[in-house]
DNA sequence: TGATCTGTGTACGATATTGCACACGGCGTC
DNA sequence: GACGCCGTGTGCAATATCGTACACAGATCA
């Protein structure tokens, strides 16, 4: 099963782990520290107490889709070493990532918003853990209106703004620059500076083809500021990557900083 | 003064009306009636009633800017006749519209979301009236965490849903599937079926050349669609205008209609 | 070891959009 | 009534991306 079916049909269970050098590492990492995600962590202790009773720390394999277009939300996920793209496909199977969620946030806001359900699928697209907790239980603590509803809230604005600089990017940029921001924001949820990924669900990320990304990557590759072999990236020299990427990754990073200093 | 400057420069006063054969009825209608703005019809008398003292309906003249990229926020607005569009504006001056907001919404949901500002500008594109509410006061209502908040937190959902299908519309429609769901969500936040709206100023809505919304226009006139001239938009067959749109539309007025039924 | 699959490289024409230049006509202004 | 501006129409070369087809090499599995 590839990225493309991921992609197109509804997946039901789990498929098998990717092979990576670094998985039983950044498992380890991810069952070991109990609040690794910066949402959970930024809580007051009185809160986080009342709330980790109904933690459960589930791992998250490369692939797995946590909602559905349109399904019912039963959990919400916290991922802690976990990436978790938020995706629309369309009536005639193009897709367009709308907003990455790492161990800085939570998918599944529309729960608390009011919504139940979103247009749009959550998809893992980097392995590792997440803490799932049931929608109705935080349901229950964000209408507390405590520190954990202004925490929400705050990540919910963050969240509007990478969607919002992810559609204006989508119109004026070119791929090379896109992909600059995307394996950015995928290296800033990441501990590592190798990504486990390959062109091809890149490009469905991107909402492009895989052709150009090849082409995209290659240049990057040539110029030297990342290095990939069959699904395995490595960035060699971030500045340089940072200095190639359009101004929207920079944007999204300092609304992130500002409206969530404590993250980090 | 042009919709360039608008979009390039940020405005301090409000530029003088665009003469146009109905602004005298709108504006009368405006002035009228009470709560045009569907979020405020919609609330409990009770709550009606304490929030209505602090509130002042302003005229809202085309091309205005209500805030500007990362200024501080002093108030919200409920349009009732007027369409605010929420746009980007890159370093280079290239621009493209993240959201409309008429008189299903309310403009400034960064207060109360926790985010005092947001990198994107508030532009009045169809002028008409807003009520405006001072932000202290809006946000001490919106934490009395009653059906105010439930209202504006779906009513956030639903502006979600809005900015991520113009991500990916952005992505993989042409400009004559976008100039048809455009024009029609700005029908639908209209009391007729005409618009006062330039191809150049639709142009920098959408992230396009001027000369891309002659051509589609121009198109959607030969069909028999539409018929325009100087800034003046009449459309003539909406249920062909549909389906001449892409899926876009009708996802975001679902999800809408879905969020917010008690809405028209 | 050989067969197969998966991820990547490359080439080609087709298409959509851009940037630029300029023409034209209506409308407001003086 | 003449002038100038604004909104629109049109044409053309340059560019980016797409759709498609196919080649190739490493990895997996029999």
């Amino acid at each position: 099963m590839n990225a493309d079916t991921w992609l197109k049909e509804p997946l039901t269970e789990p498929i098998k782990q990717a092979r990576t050098s670094d998985d039983g590492r950044s498992m380890a990492a991810g069952a070991d520290a109990p609040r690794q995600n910066h949402l959970l962590s930024a809580l007051p202790a009185e809160d986080w107490d009342r709330i980790r009773a109904h933690m459960e720390l589930r791992p998250m394999p490369l692939g797995h889709v946590l909602y559905e277009s349109g399904s019912t939300m039963r959990h919400v996920y916290f991922p802690t070493t976990s990436i978790v793209a938020l995706l629309y496909v369309m009536a005639d199977g193009a897709s367009a990532e709308i907003a990455i969620v790492g161990n800085e946030g939570i998918v599944g806001i529309s729960l608390f918003m009011g919504g139940e359900t979103t247009p749009s699928r959550a998809l893992v697209q980097s392995a590792g853990y997440a803490y799932r907790v049931p929608g109705n239980f935080l349901k229950e603590e964000f209408f507390r209106a405590g520190p954990l509803q202004r925490l929400l809230l705050r990540y919910t604005q963050a969240l509007i703004t990478q969607m919002a600089q992810t559609s204006v990017c989508n119109r004026h940029h070119s791929v090379e620059q896109q992909l600059c921001r995307w394996l950015l924001m995928s290296l800033d949820r990441l501990p590592s500076n190798e990504l486990t990924m390959t062109q091809e669900l890149i490009a469905n990320m991107l909402g492009v083809r895989r052709e150009g990304v090849t082409e995209s990557a290659g240049k990057l590759q040539q110029l030297g500021l990342i290095s990939y072999n069959r699904g395995h990236i490595v960035v060699l020299d971030r500045p340089a990557l940072e200095a190639q990427a359009c101004e929207c990754y920079a944007v999204v990073k300092l609304e992130f900083d500002r409206l969530l200093p404590f993250l980090r």
